[in-house]
Formats: structure tokens, C-alpha cells, sequence
DNA sequence: AATAAAGTTTAGACGTGTCTAAAAAATTAT
DNA sequence: ATAATTTTTTAGACACGTCTAAACTTTATT
């Protein structure tokens, strides 16, 4: 059984390792936690005594098969709960972040297997990303950054990168939605802002929003 | 904002007090939270200095006015999520209890106004105990202890006393539900046992099973 | 290669919530 | 009313998770 602590320090360094694939190093955890990195080296020796991290001083941290597993679980509830939410209580996507983080350490088996059940089995939470099976295996779809797509190219909104309330808001007062499909119309090369297309009509998007858009080319 | 500790302790007063009216003691509450004394002790300061209890060395403790309302509050939470698990995720309701205890703690304004309407604004939880509105405003129903009845008297099962997982399966074993129409059928003196009308069957019940079992009498 | 800088760990402290043991107050019994 | 008993509080300790400051490694710079 894992603390709410422990169980954070796990998603944090699940989420770390599957951007970067290294050993995962003290201050990326306290930077991802918000906390000091002496609180991180004090946690990680916890976590290595109960055999969710491997661990060897100044080297960085790695998760165990049990730790990847314990972690992806922790994700699952967490995306099933933003599905609930959203689904079932009528949160919008940048409402859920919050409550989901509380939610996220219940403990109840049947709990969770009767949310999916309910929600019907959803493979994705409400900003695009996939929700890991009860074994932990993540089905990930092939999916690119907006900003990569060169003109002419189209695709599918499937994601976003940043779950951040303000770029959801943000996105919502553009039109822009999950399954939204888009078609790149120009490149900007000076600041590599680009013009859309979306429902018929042009719209002008930031680097910055570019660089946080998933999207499935078709 | 208060901790799940603090809660828990806000909830045991509020319980014990809607059973004694008076001021409740150190070791009542030590007991209904199986915790010791001296914890108790130290926790009653802390609330006292919150402003939730009244608080006289040696004289027991009281909920102030704010006390009542957050402690009703939890209340509330905990009894829709009860009917949460039990209407939308097929839970029975022995089983309801030890999940809800985890997710009265969620902290959600929104979440709980939108389960409440998800479930059509519940008025009773599934052991038939009374859900507070939002001001902590509990409308109790009048209901008597089926120990309490009279040979011929009747009425409808409407809660239980002890929600104890193993009770309720007894009562699920022998077919007592709420909602079930009760009448006596015969009462004896020697061990206060009853024999009982329901579904058309008689049914022998303990002393110990009536005094648990709330009738609305009809 | 020596030194400076950056990253990491350790030492010691603190707040929360718990405990045991002992002291103090209140209650009950004689 | 005094003594015995029960209840409650206090004192001191501990586990958890956090912090700051200092010590130690590793990496980068010159």
C-alpha cells in the first residue's frame, strides 16, 4: 500500500520517464513536484526499500516493473476519473485537472472497474491521452506536434501537451476541440506562427499553441 | 480548510451528538474513532482553535454553529457518494461504506452540486439514513425501532442502526430490504425475540436484529 | 588537471497526528 | 468527607513528509 505521497512521487517520475527514457534525476522530480530536491532524495529512498525504483546515489532513478505498473495504475484512475467527470458531471476539460489529482488515490478495485464499466471503457481521458489497461499497457496512437505538419497537411486534433487551464480556456474560445479536424494554410518563418484551417475559416496560431497540439494526420 | 483527521473527528461529534444531546466526552470520541484519549485531547484544541467546537477542560465538547455545518457537510458527501456506489456502480450495500469514507474527503464544490444532480437529488442514503441539503438541514423522517412495535403493528422498512457490512448481509440473507412492508407477528418475552410477517412468510428475528432495524410504522 | 559550478545527499529541524506513561481532575463509593 | 476509581489532560516520544543549511559528488570550464 503506497502513501498519497509515495503515490505522486510515482506518477511524477512515470511521467518523467516517458519523455525522456534516462534515469531520472532529483531536481527534475522536485521541479515536476514542486518541492526541494533533499525532500525528493529522502522519498526515493523510501520508494527504493519498497522495490518501486532502482536507485544508486547521484545516478537518477528508474521504476521497477512494479513501480511502472503501481504508476500506470495511478494514471488509470486518475484519466477515468477526468472521463467521469466531464462525461457524467458536466466538467469542462480545464475543471478536471484538480479534482482528478484527489480522486486519482482512491482505493477500491471494484471501484475503478465499475467506473469503466460505467463510462464504457474509454481509451483516452478528456484531453487526448490514453488510459493504460489494468495491467498497465498503454495503447499510445501515433500522433504529431501541430507544429511539425507542413503546409497542405491535415489531420485530426487528438491531444494536448499542455493540460494547463488557461490553454484549454484558451482553445475553447478559438473553437478548438478534440476531433476538431485541421489543415495547415501557411508557415510563418520569422516567428513560426501558422494559419490554420478549422471549420471553413482561417485562424492564426502561436508557436507556442502550435507546440502543444496534438494532432493525427490524415 | 480542514484535514481528513480533522473531518473524521468533525463527523464522529456530529454523529455522537445527534445520539446524546449532551456535551460529548473525550473517551466517546476516542472510541467511536478508535483512537486513544490523549489524541482526542490534543485534536479538540486544535478544533476549539479552528472555532468547529465549544471546548471546556474536563466538560466535553460541543459543535459551534460552523462545526455543524461542515461536519453535515462531510456527512452529506459521504451518504452521496454511498448512493453513488450503489445506484450507478452496481456496489451493494454492505460494501459501500469504506469507499465512501475515502471519497467524503474530496474537496469539490462543483463535484458534489453535480453528483447530487447525477442522481436526482437523493433524499436518503441506501442504509435509509437522511442526506443533509447544502446548509446541513437534515429532514429527518419519523421512524421507530422494530424492537418498539406491538404485536399487529406494521410498517415499511426504512434504515438500519448498525450498517456493519456482516448485519447487512444477514439482512440480505433473510430477504429484509428496505422498503419491505413488516408486521409483528408475535413477541416473546423470555428473549425479546419476534416473529415477524414478510413477503407473507413468518420469520423468527433476534432481539439483537429488531433493535437495529428501523420501521416507519403505517 | 585543477577549479568552478551545478546537482545531490545528509544532518538537523519542524508540523501533523499518533502513542504510552504519568499527573491532574472529576466522579463514585464507602 | 475521604478514599478509590474513572476520566481527562499533559509530557515526552515517534513516524511521515517537508524544509534549510551544510557537506559531498559529478560535471563543466579554463
Amino acid at each position: 500500500m503506497f502513501s498519497q505521497a509515495e503515490e505522486n512521487y510515482l506518477k511524477a517520475i512515470y511521467h518523467l520517464e516517458s519523455d525522456s527514457k534516462e534515469g531520472i534525476s532529483t531536481n527534475a522530480i522536485a521541479k515536476s513536484l514542486t518541492t526541494k530536491a533533499s525532500s525528493v532524495s529522502d522519498m526515493i529512498k523510501k520508494l527504493s526499500d519498497k522495490e518501486v525504483v532502482l536507485y544508486k546515489k547521484y545516478k537518477g532513478v528508474t521504476l521497477t516493473e512494479l513501480g511502472k505498473k503501481t504508476a500506470a495504475n495511478i494514471v488509470r484512475k486518475h484519466r477515468l476519473w477526468e472521463v467521469f467527470l466531464v462525461e457524467k458531471l458536466n466538467f469542462s476539460w480545464d475543471e478536471v485537472h484538480d479534482v482528478a489529482e484527489q480522486l486519482e488515490h482512491i482505493k477500491s478495485q471494484k471501484l475503478i472497474n465499475q467506473l469503466d464499466a460505467l463510462l464504457g471503457f474509454p481509451t483516452h481521458d478528456p484531453h487526448g491521452d490514453p488510459i493504460p489497461d489494468k495491467d498497465g499497457v498503454v495503447n499510445a496512437i501515433d500522433k504529431s506536434l501541430l507544429s511539425t505538419l507542413n503546409v497542405d497537411e491535415e489531420g485530426v486534433c487528438v491531444g494536448v501537451n499542455d493540460s494547463s487551464s488557461d490553454f484549454l480556456q484558451f482553445l475553447d474560445k478559438k473553437g478548438i476541440t478534440l476531433g476538431k479536424r485541421i489543415k495547415i494554410n501557411e508557415k510563418e518563418d520569422f516567428d513560426d506562427s501558422l494559419s490554420i484551417l478549422i471549420d471553413g475559416k482561417k485562424l492564426s496560431i502561436s508557436n507556442k499553441i502550435a507546440n502543444n497540439l496534438y494532432i493525427k494526420k490524415s
